[in-house]
DNA sequence: ATACTATGTGTATATATAACACTAAGGTAT
DNA sequence: ATACCTTAGTGTTATATATACACATAGTAT
């Protein structure tokens, strides 16, 4: 704030472009992945960072965020949520812009073409708690992804956004490990899943050298309070 | 989306510009009231709007918030917090604007020298609930903050910020029914705030023609995550 | 001293959470 | 056909938390 006065006054006057930056998680091999980039050039060349682009004057901040993810990922309609806007002066060292960050998630890796773009040289799943330094101020955005997609797990069913469309019991409770990064009780597990009866039965397993899963769907995909864990 | 093909390509590229807009509580009288401005100029020449301003570009955008309440209400350090983005397109009718959404709460209304400005011909508060139609999309926006200040007083001992230094368990219990918007009993209340372990005794109240409260003040006004209520 | 007013306190019940180990069902190998 | 391997599926008890509810207390005012 004391900066102002120092500033000239055609300074004080400019404005900040915005831009959206995109977390899109998915589960492969029993890990978490994250969408990333390689930075083709300055000031982050060959850095890793989160997918994102700027927003355009004719389309709306959500609609961005969904232009965003057909580019990278080639699919629409997956779940989305905005996080937060990050607007650090210097985030971006080249020029003012804000971000506003999104939370996606993708069922499976399979019906996905990664897309490159102009801007980047590469693009790739990586595991969550395998990234290091990050672009810009993405090691934030991601670790704000990944708490929100923690407190979400927990107070609604978020977590079918993340399954196939017929799962076990244990599958479902594999995600939620894998998320929480704890091991969870399967009796009690399965006991708050019914209690919250959000999924129904969906035929059984089969052609497996064990004893076979039930398979169960959810009822709806439509973002429910729930309080799960 | 459909729309992109048919916007002339030089329109494809123009960007967004971004501001802030806040939402202030504070409780006077045993309401929750907020603050809010008279428009002076068109297109919303007379309407009520949330106070805010453009984010320049030399400030971060929680400076831009700060900067905003020090001018609109004159005071620094208050509790504030990031809320949500708002970005349809058409959200100011006359120019493309992404709002970054705040909420602040003041703990009273004594010290506060209300400063209008040039843009605002008026600014005073309002109880939060007789607030009708607002300019642009501030009713969504008072909506959200609201829902979020409901929730952030149930899991966080955000209500410090709406009390006085020191207050009694009676003040605190008012504050929690004014913004619940329901009873809640007195015993239970107690027992759970002491469970906490986020307060402490600070003297007793005088010169009240009844028994007098013990006073308390919070150990800190940190934001702290409990599971209030 | 009596009335008035808001403060302050305890118990019983219902509900939610947490901890814990064995049997069941299918496939595979012999 | 039998034994074996692997994951699925299932109940009970103990503990902690949430809810519901009514009367005595400590001051001021008259």
């Amino acid at each position: 704030m004391k900066k102002i006065e120092k500033k000239p006054e055609f300074e004080k006057y400019k404005y900040s472009a915005a831009a959206v930056d995109l977390v899109i998680f998915v589960i492969i091999d029993g890990e978490l992945n994250v969408l990333l980039t390689k930075m083709k050039y300055k000031p982050f060349e060959g850095k890793l960072a989160l997918p994102g682009g700027r927003i355009r004057v004719y389309e709306s901040v959500d609609d961005c965020a969904k232009r965003e993810i057909k580019e990278k990922i080639g699919v629409k309609n997956i779940y989305m949520e905005q996080l937060y806007s990050f607007g650090d002066v210097k985030r971006d060292p080249s020029v003012r812009i804000i971000s506003v960050s999104y939370l996606a998630l993708v069922d499976n890796v399979n019906n996905i073409k990664l897309e490159t773009t102009e801007k980047y040289e590469k693009i790739y799943w990586m595991p969550a708690n395998k990234v290091s330094k990050l672009a810009y101020d993405h090691n934030k955005i991601l670790k704000y992804a990944l708490s929100r997609l923690k407190s979400k797990l927990i107070y609604t069913n978020i977590v079918c956004n993340l399954l196939p469309q017929k799962f076990s019991l244990s599958e479902m409770q594999k995600v939620h490990e894998i998320i929480l990064d704890r091991k969870l009780d399967k009796r009690n597990f399965r006991k708050k899943v019914f209690t919250l009866n959000l999924i129904k039965e969906a035929g059984r397993e089969v052609g497996v050298p064990h004893r076979p899963s039930k398979l169960y769907s959810f009822k709806t995909k439509k973002l429910m309070i729930t309080e799960m864990f």
